[in-house]
DNA sequence: TCCTGTCCATACGCCGCCGTATGGAGTAGC
DNA sequence: GCTACTCCATACGGCGGCGTATGGACAGGA
């Protein structure tokens, strides 16, 4: 038993970084292998093919990174209203790309949509019982809740200026608005 | 001057089409030329590349995809809020395929970002000027137009299930709330 | 020390796509 | 019918990536 030099975990994290920045279509193995610093050698000792590559990428983004968000939002304590501004200050440029490559990826291969689904309705889920917390009417929770998710991924996909106001301004107001 | 066969129309459109299910990295001059029943011999006749057939295919879908949404809403009279609800109602999933393949493609180009820009810009003012229609607050009415596009575009983007509600039902009320 | 298991390098055949070159078809105008 | 213009077919060289095969290198355990 070797040390492992270059184990699955760092194509997969590499694979993701590839994905982030240049879709599904820029995670190919021999330049995977050339960031790496090796050959794809190595590669095709892990993994079966790069099919299996993307399978074990949205593996471990499914497992791992989606719980993520909300551990972190519920680190230490505080109400929901607090909790969901942690949340909303969490969707930074930076740390949503995979999300957003995958949603991207999820409009052309049933399969990831699938996963995609089982992912929103965990997020949608934790939101609704945040929401919960502090609106009473059924129907008003889903509609915030809708208007949030949308808000938080939509707002990546849209380039617009807001003549006086700056962006972060503009956020705050619409989440003063959602948290009322 | 013979009857142009395929003129760089039906080359653009066969693009759009493969950028809409397959985004940019699909649009492959071969595999055009195959769905258009020929050979890549009359494609660069036409073009000088690759990359001008995608230019090509951004222009049209600034110049003439992105009013196309205005222009209808605006067919036949009618005050704001119905103009609104209309607008909301164009954004079936079909419509709107190349634009979400564009916007996901703006992310890792800046000069597809630039045009994105411009074209949300301009989307932007119209909705506000609708909003503003009906709306003092000039706040209120930039908080309603960043929640009504981010639903507009985010919500493709987005697999969630709503327990007993349908999703047009949800729409519905979420639709509503932004035009009380 | 030898062996075994883990990981990498190298080389190979294959395929799909790019862009170019060249020689036509087919049609319109004269 | 000749010419000119538009579009297409074919063939070519090149590149980059896929997946396979094979032979190590390197470390731990016996």
């Amino acid at each position: 038993m070797a040390t492992t030099r270059t184990p699955r975990s760092e194509w997969i994290d590499a694979g993701l970084r590839a994905l982030a920045d240049g879709g599904p279509e820029a995670v190919r193995v021999e330049p995977l292998a050339r960031a790496l610093g090796v050959t794809k050698g190595g590669f095709y000792w892990h993994f079966k093919d790069r099919r299996a590559l993307l399978d074990e990428m949205l593996d471990t983004w499914e497992d791992r990174l989606v719980d993520e968000a909300i551990r972190l939002t519920e680190a230490g304590r505080s109400d929901a209203r607090a909790r969901l501004r942690r949340l909303f200050a969490l969707a930074t440029d930076e740390a949503v790309q995979v999300d957003l490559a995958v949603r991207d990826w999820a409009r052309r291969d049933p399969a990831v949509a699938q996963r995609l689904r089982r992912v929103d309705n965990r997020r949608m889920d934790y939101l609704r019982s945040q929401f919960g917390a502090f609106v009473d009417d059924g129907d008003e929770v889903e509609v915030r809740c809708v208007l949030a998710i949308s808000l938080w991924i939509g707002n990546h996909f849209i380039a617009v200026d807001h003549g006086g106001r700056s962006p972060t301004q503009v956020m705050r107001l619409v989440q003063r608005r959602l948290l009322a």
